[in-house]
DNA sequence: TGAGCTACTCACCTTTTTGAAAGTAATACC
DNA sequence: GGTATTACTTTCAAAAAGGTGAGTAGCTCA
């Protein structure tokens, strides 16, 4: 049987293990946005809609922790934090990407205009 | 804001409904044996470790009202029943390659063999 | 003095997902 | 009659994920 742990808890497949790291509701537009370009806490929580601060902020540490992001802190006040994709988070955009691909298709077959009018 | 509502439910991101139709500890494991050759349903049970009854009837059943398979009924005693992969399921396949793939490369880093010695 | 700014944390609650265990239908075979 | 077979369903419980609303630090500026 193909299983595993880490971080005491257990895995049945690669692909739960590449979902710990991306899954979720949140923790791929983030990404994705931070792939675009550096942004700050504040920047994030006004580009992705609905998002609550306890979402962000906790997405962001499990996110940082397992090495996708980094944290820059500034010594200001008030404060001002930024967040920056690592090289090991990049190589998550491909699959993101793929992901982003399906959606939008699985939408059109579902007769869902996507973007809904810009 | 580019949300919208599909089968009463109110999704944020296409990514968020691609993860509707393939997301879930379960969906993929299933739909890439199904790709590979039809299976019946105890034949799934066997291969997929771990999995209860409960999930699996319950997955393969939302995986068949989105139409990513197909469900053939024998009429015979005790019963045979077979899933199959439709042509809209195909379409999920890449994806989940490349999230396994991605797996495979994250628990590489994270220094956990796989497959764990055959 | 007091409001404003930014990036959070905390406690509590609801919803969603998953799991465990047991039960069922219909027929065949002994 | 009793047992085996296959593909399920049902109920109850537990765990995980997500949401709500309020509060905090520390400095600046009016």
């Amino acid at each position: 049987m193909p299983e595993f742990f880490h971080d005491s808890k257990l895995y049945y497949t690669p692909i739960e293990f590449a979902l710990k790291h991306i899954g979720g509701t949140w923790k791929m537009p983030i990404l994705w946005r931070l792939h675009l370009r550096v942004m700050r806490y504040g920047e994030l929580k006004k580009d992705i809609p609905h998002i609550t601060d306890k979402m962000l902020s906790s997405q962001l540490r499990e996110l940082e922790e397992i090495g996708l992001i980094t944290r820059i802190v500034y010594a200001a006040v008030p404060p001002k934090v930024e967040y920056q994709l690592t090289e090991k988070g990049s190589q998550a955009i491909p699959v993101i990407e793929i992901i982003m691909k399906y959606g939008v298709a699985m939408m059109q077959e579902a007769g869902i205009p996507y973007p809904p009018h810009s």
